[in-house]
This record gives C-alpha cells, sequence and structure tokens, in this order.
DNA sequence: GTGGTCTAGACCACA
DNA sequence: GTGGTCTAGACCACC
C-alpha cells in the first residue's frame, strides 16, 4: 500500500534561508495547520532525501532541530514521531484566511509580483509595530 | 545639517537570512516604496556599521551586490547612490496596502503570532499557485 | 603568545559514548568545575581538531548541542564563547572531594581496576536511591 | 516455580550508551558483585523484553557479546548460562563499599546532584592518574 | 527497514 | 582567521 506521506517538502533554492531551516519551518507550520498532530509520523529520512533531492545529514539536522525543540521524537529503528502539537489555527480563523487568499489574489490581478507582495507585508507589520508602540 | 538618513536598517539574527542579504533586501524595499528615488544616497557604511553593530565589510558586501544588480552606484569618497528604481507600489495600490494593514490588525485581534501570521501568508500563496496551476 | 586553552578534551575511544557527546559532558564538567565562567572562550573548532584528531564536524555538532542548551554562544568570525555557567562546585564542597579522592586511593591500593570501580560505585547509587524510595 | 531473576536490567535512554552495551555492562557488573554465580541463568531473552521493552534482537546481540567475551554461554532450546565469573568484590572490600556509600549521602545531603557526582568522580579520577604518573 | 554517528572535504558568511 | 551549511558516503544501533 502506497502510504501517502501526511507532508510534503518544498524547497526555494534562492530564499537565501539554509535547507535545515526549511524543512524546521515547514513542520512547524504543519503542526498549526493541523495537518500533522501528535504520534503522526514523519517522513522517513530517506523519503525526504527521495523527494527534495537534498543529502540526509541535512534532513537529519532539521528533524534533531525540531526534536530538540520538543515537538518531534526520533525513535531508532521505527522513525520519526510528533510529540506536540503548536497552537494552531482553528475554524475560528477560517474566516481570516479566506480574506487574506482574497487579498492576495486582489493584489495578483494588480500585476504585483512576490518581492512587490513581500515589500507591502513588511511595511504592513511596522505599521502594526508602530501602533503597539504608541 | 543633520543628514537624517532615509533609510534605516533593521537586522533580524534569528531569521536565518544572512545579514548582507536582509540589507540588500530592505534596500530593494525601500526602492519599491519610493523611500529611495534615483539619485538618492544610501547610508554610509559608517553609519549602518553604528546602527547595527556588524562589520564593515558584510556593508560593503551588500552595497556591492546591489552594484552588481545595477540598482546602485558607489561613488569613491563620495558615497553609495541609487541609479534606478524597481517598479514600485504607486498610489494605485495603497488600497491594498490599507486592506492588508487592516487584516493584519485582525490577525492580531484574533491572538494569533507571528509565525501564524507567516503560517497563513504561505497557505494563501499555495492557494493562489493552485489556482493559476488549473 | 601563545595563549593557552582554557580547557583541553579528551577522549575515550573505547566508552561507547559517542564522541560529540564526550566533548559536551566535557565542557559543562569544566563549567561546573570553576574552569570556564561566562564570557570565556571555548577552543576553536580547528584547535580541537588538532589536539584530538576528529573531524570538525564533531566538534561542531558538539558546540551546537551546547549552544541549544544555552550554555554557549557561537559567533561566526569571532568563536564560540561561554553564556553561562552550572551551579558549580564551590570551596565548601572541597572537603568532599577530598574525601572521595582519598577512597579512590584506597581502592585502587586494594587492587580494583576500573571497572570495579565502576561497579561499586554503581551499587552506590542503587543503595542510595533505595533510601530515597523508602 | 516462580523463577525470581537473579538480575533486573536498568535502561538509561539518555546516558548515550548504545542498548546492548548497557546490558552487557550490567551483567558484567553482576559478576563482579557476586550477583551471579558460574552455572546461573541469565533472564531469557523473553523476561529482558517485558522488562525493559526493547527488540529480542538487541537482547540477542547483548549476550552474543557476552559470549565471545567468554563469560556466559547459550545453550540452544535452555538458555543462556554464566561460564565463568570476574574478579570480584569480596568481604574485603566491604569496607570499602560502605565508605562510598557513606559520602554519596554526604554528597547527596549536601545538594549536590548526578552531574555534580560524576564531575567530582572524573575529577578524583583525574587527580589519581596524576599521582600516578609522578 | 528506521534513525544516529562519524569522516572527508567544499564553500559561504562574518570579523 | 572564526563559525555555519551542505554533500557524499561509511558504518552502527535498533526494530
Amino acid at each position: 500500500m502506497g502510504n501517502e506521506p501526511l507532508l510534503r517538502f518544498r524547497l526555494d533554492r534562492h530564499s537565501g534561508l539554509p535547507v535545515y531551516r526549511q524543512l524546521v519551518d515547514q513542520v512547524r507550520q504543519a503542526l498549526r495547520l493541523g495537518i500533522l498532530h501528535p504520534g503522526d509520523q514523519l517522513p522517513s529520512v530517506r523519503d525526504v532525501v527521495e523527494q527534495v533531492a537534498i543529502n540526509p545529514n541535512t534532513v537529519h539536522r532539521a528533524y534533531r532541530e525540531l526534536e530538540h525543540q520538543g515537538l518531534v521524537e526520533g525513535q531508532a529503528g521505527r522513525g520519526t514521531f510528533v510529540r506536540r502539537s503548536l497552537p494552531g489555527l482553528t475554524k475560528q480563523h477560517d474566516a481570516l484566511q479566506r480574506r487574506l487568499t482574497a487579498w492576495l489574489a486582489s493584489a495578483h490581478a494588480a500585476g504585483l509580483d512576490d518581492e512587490a507582495i513581500e515589500a507591502m507585508v513588511a511595511r504592513a507589520k511596522e505599521s502594526a509595530e508602530r501602533e503597539e508602540r504608541s
């Protein structure tokens, strides 16, 4: 039976973020989004290696980092398993998600590229911080 | 005249992004947002070093990269100046910016932290990509 | 000036303990014994490599582990530095140390080898635990 | 007959020592302490598996190692039996054992935790070695 | 099969 | 010079 993995990793080689860090972030995100739950098994190191064509050590590095964060536990000979979750996004946040997705569509429609969108997000965050301090 | 610099750099030591890359990104963003225009002077290497406590070489490296991208020009003994701008955010985009800022405020109000917001943005982008492919 | 390192590592290849773990333990012990203090620099990765003839990655692994434990901080281009110490052995414990050293001498005098001494220590610990539970 | 096993294994998952090695060490220690004698039967693989929740292969591996050391002999279908003992701790060493146990109690009373005690033991051993060399 | 450790060596970012 | 990331590949412990 082709056990489909719960999680598929995607690497962005140009992001400047270390690969192991991208893996860590994606697992954390999956925990947040409720894609992974305590007890679930992460894709095996060898699976990930096949998926994204990186070195086993790099995957291992990422999984070790997650283990340090207490999110995951590697069990020799069995696999790597989720230990705890992260404060997640529940149904209450669906409306927010929809609004954001709609916003993104508008932004694309207005001809904005990825970097421009990044710039907007950054600017919005700065505004928010200024609000907070005041 | 107490020349206030047009641009203030902000480093995030935990982002995983190389420092020089954060500098480059922030200059590009400033060009997009219309904070910097052709002819404007970038903060001097010494200014930056004072601001963010990094090594001058790292600043040089970032400015060199921007020069390589044709965005900026170093003039020996005078400083580094903007040569051209980037497809920017015009007034037509103000509405978008406002909507996004409002969205962020709602998200914060809903108790979402930075990582959760990141997760939502990532998810929205994925939705957008799926749309595109279909 | 031949800056003498504060710490010299010693490996036991037959102990069964992973090398990186031996390094971690020795740094922790040095913190406990007051050999290392906050602000002190650990021997550079390359120094350790020369000292004990292991791979840089292994040293790096150990230092990263210590960093995760919050004991140490790696600063790119500068070195690795102690951040905080561990509840240490003060002068109040000198008497205990002397008694133990004397005991060890007696044990050796009685012809006990290392494994026998280990066995005694293990047995003493078990006695102590039994006491505790009762 | 409810044969109580002479030996109960205890695993420390965080010690860094391989499990099979912990088993081997504990058998050797039992031989030294006179808990096991030639002719005695080791706990069956199944017993051990129940006790400490590990894979039978790992127990086999440990027993094989002990057999290789000539300490133990596996008899197909019957069990694994002690062949010879190790230079042990006789009554002459009881005094030493008592002194050590007393020392440990003092150390605990002084508020030292396990790692601190380890540090003291390590330090005492170093002192002993220095003595020897001189 | 799984994860874990170690080696060898390249290249990058930073001071 | 420093630490940090990644690759390639061997071998071990465990299920």
